[in-house]
DNA sequence: CAGACCAAGCTTTTT
DNA sequence: GCTTGGTCTG
């Protein structure tokens, strides 16, 4: 008991000593939140209350893992229940499936097998889709699940022309997954909470049964989960929440933020424990967090503050692009870790879209910095993985539309796309699954014999699959590989494009299932497996205990602390995000993303800007992030990079836009600076640059005073000024210039890191040049146009 | 029907 | 810049 008190504060005592009754723990970013919850639980078992009674439920499974371990700690061998609310609802309906018009081995449709159902179900709508799109109408369907609302009570209600569509649509596809025996991600919640509301005795249950609900992250809930908890905690209003109205951002998920705000009026016996004391960052972050936050209307005033040691101002850094804001950040993260003694997990990057880290990827692999990538492209969303996945989804359940679908013609066998189409047209109108069609072929209509044949094939293939279904996980997937010619299929399609990669993903998704088997000898079941991959996150994927330096979302950093914390691209557009900056409400939930950004950061925290973006492959102009201007900013430390070289091939218009770069835009086409900007008087130049670009730059967006920009520190990247006054490319090319051109495999060249090396192969063109040189610790990647590469012997 | 080739569209953020 | 979807040819 002691060993559960000791150590905390008054208030964190207060919230830990509270066992029944509603609770409301408003905490603040660092104060220990969790700290306090696990040793709640702790407590409370201590205290008599059976684990079995407690249910604690949170966003992600990192967050649930994360509980679990300090728990374990505290209270060792207790089965308190744990996890997502995904995951407790996709448990309690496995568990009453018949009363949501399921089967209990149905499935879960990840987000592209719902795109892949809704645009079935607009089809079988026979709705015009002209004005409007099938993620339109996914995301007004989302949206009313999301606040339960029924088929029915939208075909009532709805007056948008969208609306209208989505109405239209929204029964069949709802319809279609129960044929499919399926739900996707927004129905595991609307179905439990519909189930509890319309059967009074199973919400007595489990009410009963779950007395305790701890829910996390309580401002990022929405109606449905609401609806949920509020239902489990009628008879035992034993409910506490955590959470923090400034780090609300999952409003576009329909996260409401009166839900935490009105927790007192639901609850009026409420104890309310404020947690505003921060353990996490210096007093310089948390000034600049909550000088920016408190310019959001909608929140309840917060007073954070902290005991910690004064430590480094919050540096705002200025690139002229995001290489270089990629290829700066890397290199400071290289010298502090080579000069300071840092680890490479002490750094973050965070990003406003995942997107951006491509750049970031790019620099940290060519400087062998380790790193990990916390994003959407992972392991299960590749093709090769989605079709084995696909294929296990089809023997859990014979009814998965979407996954019969993929892989009926996969490896192609004989099915063409006409073919699939008929058999679709029959399922839809007799509303049985399109693998019963294919059993069925010969009474479809208009299925050639030869087709039809191939079909059969197909089903005798599936036949033999499923007799396998209760075998190991491991025996499962190597014989569907070896039954369906898979592998001979991946190396047939992928000879020209030298990618084998795909093989080497089969493997490895193997590898996955033989270590599910082994986590789980007893209850390893198909379906448990398919059921945590559907529910695991991208984010689940990060590994503290890595020693890597990790780029994530904003989104994905909330929970996390770091020592170093950079956040790339707070830029208009960016941060806010356009798509979010049209509304008040948008616009303060992307103050608050960056509050949580902020936050995020323990001693050190550089937010960077850049003068040009490069967004989908063009590059434009990029102006600063209003935001930036509601920081303080008299007390940041402005950094501009003087620029080293700039390159302007395939963009003809650079140039003009800015002019001062240099007069050489022309012959610059195959030349590569070493290290200047070829600015014979370089500082004055250079600060008469800066002044020119950067006033207009900042006195639009950020009125940043005069005098203050000549604070702002010029940082050279590389060598200072070696050849000044060069005025043409001939004269550069005499003075040290090396013509892109001039690098040839074989090339000796000198790194001023790496030293001597041989050029070993060169890819790309223009700006994206890169050499790969063999040096004596290995291989570096180096685009030439940035590299700081010396020929010594062609 | 398969496979190759080309055009369009598109990316916030996540369970 | 990349993926998806469509079209064309064998």
């Amino acid at each position: 008991m002691d060993a559960i008190l000791k150590g905390l504060t008054e208030s964190q005592v207060q919230a830990v000593t509270h066992i029944d009754g509603p609770l409301l723990i408003l905490a603040g970013p660092g104060s220990g939140k969790t700290r306090v919850v696990t040793h709640r639980i702790a407590y409370m078992i201590a205290q008599g209350v059976s684990p079995s009674q407690i249910a604690a439920v949170t966003f992600t499974n990192k967050a649930a893992d994360e509980m679990r371990n300090r728990v374990g700690e505290l209270a060792p061998g207790k089965p308190v229940w744990m996890g997502t609310f995904h995951r407790f609802c996709a448990q309690l309906l496995r568990r009453y499936a018949p009363l949501a018009g399921l089967s209990e081995n149905y499935s879960i449709y990840d987000s592209s097998d719902s795109k892949q159902a809704m645009k079935r179900a607009i089809q079988a709508a026979e709705v015009s889709i002209s004005h409007t799109s099938p993620e339109q109408i996914a995301s007004t369907i989302s949206n009313a699940k999301n606040r339960l609302v029924t088929p029915e009570m939208m075909a009532s209600g709805s007056s948008r022309t969208g609306d209208v569509v989505a109405a239209k649509v929204y029964p069949i596809y709802q319809q279609q997954l129960l044929t499919a025996n399926a739900v996707d991600f927004d129905d595991l919640l609307f179905h439990v909470a519909i189930m509890l509301r319309n059967n009074p005795e199973l919400r007595s249950d489990l009410d009963a049964r779950f007395r305790y609900i701890l829910v996390d992250e309580y401002q990022d809930t929405n109606l449905a989960q609401y609806a949920i908890v509020r239902g489990l905690s009628i008879d035992n209003a034993n409910l506490a929440v955590t959470g923090d109205p400034d780090q609300s951002i999952y409003g576009w998920r329909g996260a409401d933020l009166n839900n935490i705000l009105d927790f007192e009026k639901d609850y009026p016996a409420v104890k309310t424990v404020r947690l505003e004391q921060n353990y996490r960052s210096t007093p310089n972050i948390l000034r600049v967090a909550d000088q920016l936050i408190r310019h959001n209307r909608q929140r309840k005033q917060k007073d954070l503050y902290t005991h910690n040691q004064e430590g480094d101002a919050v540096v705002l850094r200025i690139f002229e692009d995001g290489y270089q804001e990629a290829d700066g950040i890397a290199d400071e993260i290289t010298n502090a870790i080579r000069a300071e003694g840092m680890r490479p997990r002490d750094f973050a990057i965070l990003c406003r879209m995942n997107a951006l880290t491509r750049s970031l990827e790019h620099s940290m692999r060519s400087r062998g910095l380790p790193y990990q990538i916390i994003n959407g492209v992972e392991f299960y969303q590749r093709k090769e993985i989605k079709d084995l996945l696909a294929y296990l989804h089809l023997i859990n359940n014979p009814s998965h539309d979407v996954a019969f679908h993929r892989v009926v013609n996969v490896p192609t066998r004989g099915i063409g796309a006409k073919t699939i189409e008929r058999l679709r047209r029959y399922a839809d109108v007799n509303q049985v699954p399109m693998l019963e069609a294919a059993r069925n072929v010969y009474q479809v209509e208009g299925i050639a014999k030869r087709s039809a044949t191939f079909v059969t094939r197909f089903v005798e293939i599936y036949d033999r699959l499923s007799k396998k279904a209760s075998a190991t996980l491991e025996d499962l997937l190597r014989y569907l590989v070896e039954e369906t010619k898979y592998e001979a299929f991946l190396e047939k399609s992928t000879v020209d494009q030298q990618d084998s990669s795909a093989i080497a993903n089969v493997d490895e998704f193997i590898s996955a299932a033989v270590e599910f088997d082994r986590q789980h000898p007893e209850d390893g079941t198909l379906e448990a497996f398919l059921e945590q991959v559907a529910l695991v996150a991208d984010t689940d994927a990060f590994e503290d205990s890595d020693d890597r330096v990790t780029l994530m979302t904003l989104h994905a950093a909330k929970g996390l602390e770091f020592p170093c914390v950079y956040i790339v691209g707070v830029e208009q557009g960016l941060l806010p995000h356009s798509r979010s900056m049209d509304t008040d409400a948008g616009f303060e939930e992307e103050r608050r993303l960056f509050f949580v950004g902020i936050t995020r950061a323990m001693q050190r925290l550089q937010l960077s800007i850049c003068k040009r973006r490069t967004v989908r492959g063009d590059t434009r102009p990029a102006v600063p992030s209003p935001f930036l201007n509601e920081l303080p900013l008299d007390e940041l430390r402005k950094v501009e990079s003087v620029v080293d070289r700039d390159w302007f091939d395939e963009d003809p218009d650079a140039d003009n836009q800015y002019p001062e770069s240099w007069d050489l835009a022309d012959e610059s086409d195959d030349i590569v600076m070493n290290g200047d900007t070829g600015n014979g008087d370089t500082g004055n130049g250079d600060a008469g640059e800066v002044h020119e670009t950067a006033a207009p730059f900042f006195d639009e967006a950020c009125q940043l005073p005069e005098s203050e920009l000549a604070e702002i520190v010029q940082v050279k990247k590389r060598k200072p000024a070696s050849v000044p006054g060069l005025k043409t490319a001939a004269d550069m090319l005499n003075g040290g210039m090396t013509p892109v051109t001039a690098y040839r495999e074989g090339t000796q060249v000198r790194h001023i890191e790496y030293g001597e090396g041989t050029v070993i192969s060169i890819t790309g063109r223009g700006p994206k040049r890169t050499a790969t040189v063999r040096f004596d610790d290995g291989e570096h990647h180096f685009r030439l146009a940035f590299a700081n590469l010396e020929v010594i012997d062609v």
